[in-house]
DNA sequence: ATAAAGTGACTTTTT
DNA sequence: GTCACTTTAT
């Protein structure tokens, strides 16, 4: 079998390399994934390697599934004992099989965004800590971030005191974790790299099964998934790797780029191949994407070729608010349709925010056209849907008391908060589970727990005990989709959701949704399909069929393309977003984000901003997004008005100091500060003036304070003294 | 125990 | 302006 069907020279020897460390540097459209698709099928019909062997490992379970069935395609037949996902369903499949060495059995659950946020503020609440100071979010933020730097909670590093809260909060909530039978998403990760490193047993068995390791977009890797790798291939030190440092967008997530350096440094004698050589995009798509990139810096410069030609000029568009950019896109493609020149489905619309997708909506809501949303969180984060699975969980799983919470009286049936705190207490003095008291009240006045409730309590618990027991019962023989009904049945979940509102319908047809889903588990066993829905991405959820545009955030667009692209809110504070302004790293990975929803683009990209945009509510001005000053005018139709940041910001800046400031008191014109000044702060103490500058007549000073580092303050409201 | 009304944080990005 | 969560009235 010849395997070098329409390959490259350089994409042939990535596939057809020798054994040992191979990085692949490939930039956008370069065909990576074909490579690594290639590579596979290379490795089982030339090298005679069993699937059995190959461990390839994808960002997205959609990735996945695509690479199967080409794998599968170019071998003409089945590749079957492949293991193919995402790290973190290799992790879960891991942990599944070797739990006898873990503090969990292997029916955990996997617990949600949602769980997770609710744990820790349990956590917080019971060290009796303010959650208004400590927000549940932003711990749980730092306790994700530990963990995917390996990081356990008793070595977490104590440089403040919110690092001792968040130490104690951390430790807490990994007890609860356990005590539910439950990890979250990063323990996954966790929890299958220590035991690689501890146990090594478990270490060789693995990597001595998995000859040849696969790895793509590994500029999005952390170093709990570095390590696992690392690990995994340290017996055949067969490690192929593919990725894009310029294409690195979860840095937040503790990804880090640098794990390409850190590749060819742990493997020196790592073979590296690059792939330059574009096939998806026209070259005025590739010069922007290259003019924006170019900025970032500590890069090595890479030239993005095609022989596609140049292709059109793109299209810079204005409207004048956040409804009319929509409204003018949407605009633009029914047009473009109506032409005859593109099908629906050619199109995507990119935004930096999900709460940017609301308006582009409303558009096409009111144009009546269809599109298609990409994300899960839209399907799996509906409340009835969470519901079932709630359901499904608690009986896969009876210690997962977050599923129990959230089901015991949904339908309400009279088990109010006193209750089940009343509930929680027996269990802990009896020292047995939640489920083994309510199963036991399932028993009724025979039980010995029934007496400790008043009447009412008692029946209604003993009511749901009853239903719990039997499900319990039942689930064995029952497919997922069998006991899903059984529940929805027992507990009559569909009268509770017909409230007789259209809203009623549009969840119960969710319900319908989520049974159809389960009804492709017939062969699969509950713990698979509760682990699939565990760990969708938002990408799973995108079918390709519907010939309808997509709407996408930029992080959702990574690896996919399309004909024509709309990257809207291109302004500052959006893209980049103004989460990232003064921090140089963020703003360089927003800088990557827009170059990766530039390369997205095969013939056309249209760049589209709003005059004023509201957030909170208010409508106010913005300014253009500072990566568009980059983009040379001869790209852009009509030439770029921001090119080099001259003319068009500063007259803007002019226009807006009169409309907006008329009768107030005179604009101050210089600023008082300078950089390089000491000054002190009432509470920060001293620090440096980086930076003194007029924000809508406002004087804006930036200073690097020692203890707590850089602050933006307004110098009419700090009290700053200056130091000599 | 539950429904209604009020409060306050909140928008990056996601497995 | 929206969501989740808390307080309050029934």
């Amino acid at each position: 079998m010849e395997l070098n069907r329409g390959l490259n020279t350089r994409q042939q020897q990535a596939m057809s390399a020798g054994l040992g460390p191979i990085q692949v540097l490939a930039g956008p459209g370069s065909g990576k994934t074909r490579v690594l698709t290639f590579r596979i099928a290379y490795l089982i019909s030339h090298l005679a390697v069993r699937p059995y062997n190959i461990l390839a490992v994808t960002f997205t379970n959609k990735a996945a599934r695509e690479m199967q069935a080409r794998v599968e395609d170019l071998l003409g037949g089945e590749a079957r004992g492949l293991s193919l996902g995402t790290f973190h369903g290799a992790c879960a499949r891991i942990l599944r099989i070797e739990a006898e060495y873990l503090p969990f059995d292997s029916n955990y659950v996997i617990f949600d965004a949602d769980d997770q946020r609710g744990l820790v503020k349990q956590a917080i609440r019971e060290q009796n800590l303010d959650e208004k100071r400590y927000r549940p979010v932003s711990i749980h933020a730092s306790i994700s971030k530990a963990k995917n730097d390996l990081i356990l909670p008793d070595d977490f590093p104590l440089q403040t005191y919110r690092d001792e809260i968040v130490q104690r909060v951390y430790t807490r909530y990994q007890e609860l974790l356990l005590n539910s039978n439950a990890v979250d998403f990063d323990d996954l990760l966790l929890w299958a790299a220590h035991l690689l490193e501890h146990n090594l047993e478990v270490r060789e068995k693995y990597s001595r099964r998995y000859e040849h390791i696969l790895v793509d977009e590994f500029q999005d890797t952390n170093l709990a998934q570095y390590v696992l790798i690392k690990h995994l291939s340290s017996f055949h030190r067969n490690i192929f790797v593919v990725g894009d440092s310029d294409q690195s967008i979860y840095r937040w997530r503790g990804a880090d780029y640098r794990n390409l350096q850190r590749f060819e440094e742990d493997f020196s004698d790592a073979q590296i191949i690059l792939l330059e050589q574009n096939y998806r995009s026209t070259q005025t798509i590739l010069d922007t994407a290259m003019a924006v990139i170019e900025s970032n810096p500590y890069r090595t410069h890479k030239e993005l070729f095609t022989k596609k030609g140049k292709g059109k000029k793109l299209t810079m568009h204005e409207a004048f608010n956040g409804q009319e950019e929509g409204q003018w896109i949407v605009h633009t493609i029914a047009e473009t349709v109506a032409k005859g020149k593109a099908d629906p489905g050619d199109f995507a619309l990119m935004y930096r925010t999900n709460a940017q997708s609301r308006l582009l909506e409303e558009a096409f809501l009111q144009a009546n056209l269809p599109y298609k949303l990409v994300g899960a969180q839209r399907f799996y984060g509906r409340r009835e849907v969470k519901d079932v699975m709630a359901y499904l969980r608690l009986v896969h799983n009876p210690n997962d008391e977050a599923s129990l919470s959230r089901v015991i009286n949904t339908p309400r049936r009279k088990i109010g908060n006193k209750t089940i705190l009343n509930l929680r207490t027996l269990a802990l003095n009896e020292g047995v589970t939640l489920a083994k008291v309510l199963i036991d009240l399932a028993k009724g006045e025979e039980s010995e727990f029934y007496g400790a409730f008043s009447a009412g309590a008692a029946r209604a618990l003993s009511g749901f005990g009853k239903l719990f027991a039997g499900w319990g019962d039942a689930a064995p023989e029952l497919t997922p989709l069998a006991l899903m009904d059984k529940i929805l049945t027992d507990v009559d979940y569909q009268s509770y959701l017909d409230d007789g509102t259209e809203e009623g319908k549009d969840r119960w047809d969710n319900v319908l949704e989520l049974k159809r889903l389960a009804a492709e588990y017939k062969e699969r066993s509950l713990s698979e399909f509760l682990e699939a829905v565990a760990l969708v991405s938002d990408q799973d959820t995108m079918d390709k069929d519907a010939n309808v545009p997509t709407l996408l955030t930029l992080h959702a667009a990574k690896g996919l393309e399309f004909p024509t692209v709309f990257i809207t809110g291109l302004e500052d504070g959006t893209l980049p977003h103004i989460r990232s302004f003064d921090d140089p790293e963020g703003m360089a990975e927003e800088r990557r984000l827009f170059y990766v929803g530039i390369t997205r683009a095969k013939n056309d990209l249209f760049l589209v901003r709003a005059l004023n945009r509201s957030t909170y509510g208010y409508q106010e001005p913005t300014d253009p997004s500072r990566f568009l000053d980059d983009i040379p005018g001869e790209l852009i139709q009509g030439g770029n008005p921001w090119e080099l940041g001259k003319t068009y910001r500063q007259r803007q800046t002019h226009a807006a100091t009169n409309w907006d400031a008329p009768s107030t008191s005179a604009p101050i014109l210089e600023p008082e500060f300078q950089a390089g000044q000491y000054v002190r702060h009432p509470t920060w103490g001293e620090g440096m003036v980086l930076n003194a500058k007029i924000e809508d007549g406002e004087e804006v000073v930036e200073v690097h304070f020692e203890d707590i580092g850089m602050k933006k303050l307004l110098a009419s409201l700090a009290k700053l003294e200056v130091v000599t």
